[in-house]
DNA sequence: CTAGTACTTGTACGGCGTATAGTTGAGGGT
DNA sequence: ACCCTCAACTATACGCCGTACAAGTACTAG
């Protein structure tokens, strides 16, 4: 109904060109506030102040941004391995960091669930892994199983997290908790006698440290328990 | 344009009722066959004869559908347990009947990862692991945690199956596994030696069982380790 | 015959990713 | 001074999605 007035660029030249770091940037501190749901394209184009389709300046398709952020993610995880310890004292700080690259991003768990394992980044992490493994006595074939076991353990250590869930507050999440527990101690406890009585240690996350340590400590004593056997 | 034709019927009088079981089967194959990205409320309204909106009189919106569905899954676990077995075992035969179940249903493990497991048959099926465990000499809180472990190694073993993917038939899934192979083949050897030399069992699926077996092996000698040393 | 309840339909809204085409402004050659 | 090129955007539109709302129909009990 407006004249749609044909001055074309309300674009400020004061903001900065965009690029892929920047990007990528804002879309993981927007990923990382609010979850990765409320990472849209359209939602970060506006955050970055712009029109949706400039991302596709610099984005073939959203799967090309969001490889980006795991690209990002997998970079952070820190593959110097202490050559004076042990290799299974070097594997668990390797899934150490990753596990605290995880507990960073909250959403970077869910991505690289799904994403493609073939970033650069990516790369560099496995490989490291597979040099450990390797010199720790596993022929390939274990050691490839053993690290993509490594990978998934971190992933499902973050993602089994009691009140896990992208984008809750730390108050959300909390009440989600009592809500669980809550839920789980009503039950009747002559048909759930186990589930009742372990309401609290299932929904807890008042010492998170604890599962993470447990969930390392698990997957570290297998794995030495099937170098010690072959 | 056309008169809007207020013979508003053309509901087919052969078609049997919808009802919630009904719904969730043929959700349950088109996700199976398609991927869960096919399952939409639209989709699934066409495949069952019906308009999109019939659905919401059985299921409030979506996510009751799918927790419908991952009900479904839940119930299909063998929760028998063989009391002449020790615990280790008995755990062990719960994790099989879940990977079985996963690996029937390769939407399922997506579907879990992110559904809440309040549904009564995850209760259940939590519940014998739980007791099982406590049997074993598990304290509440270790039981919780390792009951926690052994369903997110399930679905983490579905989920890294090398060439897992929702929805791709069995011919794009080992072409999609060669082109990995191949990629990975191509790395600098110097770069990544221990990568380009373990390109094939990072990327095969001729024997996904071995997959399956060693996680789950790696799993119990875990749980079997952490018992022991208490 | 009638009233209610259990289903189902039609229409519409706002949000998503993105294909396609048009616009702009800075830099360089002439 | 001019024009051209081209990277970096904007405008518009399409076809999906989940679902709110209201109206309609079919079956069943009284």
């Amino acid at each position: 109904m407006s004249p749609p007035d044909p001055a074309n660029p309300p674009a400020d030249p004061q903001r900065p060109r965009l690029s892929k770091v920047a990007v990528v940037g804002r879309a993981i501190t927007l990923a990382d506030a609010e979850g990765l749901d409320a990472l849209t394209i359209r939602r970060l184009a506006q955050e970055l102040g712009v029109t949706p389709m400039a991302l596709y300046w610099h984005f073939r398709n959203k799967d090309e941004l969001l490889n980006g952020l795991a690209d990002q993610f997998w970079s952070e995880i820190d593959t110097d391995v202490d050559e004076a310890v042990l290799w299974s004292g070097q594997l668990r700080a390797l899934l150490e960091s990753l596990v605290q690259v995880l507990r960073a991003h909250s959403s970077a768990s869910q991505l690289l669930v799904a994403g493609e394992k073939q970033s650069p980044a990516a790369l560099e992490a496995i490989e490291v892994t597979l040099e450990v493994l390797r010199r720790g006595g596993f022929d390939p074939q274990h050691a490839s199983a053993v690290a993509r076991s490594a990978l998934w353990t971190g992933l499902m250590l973050a993602m089994s997290e009691p009140g896990y869930g992208p984008s809750l507050s730390e108050a959300d999440r909390a009440e989600h908790q009592r809500r669980s527990r809550i839920q789980l101690a009503m039950l009747p406890p002559d048909r759930y006698p186990c589930l009742v009585e372990a309401a609290e240690p299932m929904t807890d996350c008042n010492d998170p440290d604890f599962h993470y340590r447990f969930g390392i400590d698990l997957f570290i004593r297998g794995v030495q328990a099937m170098a010690d056997t072959n």
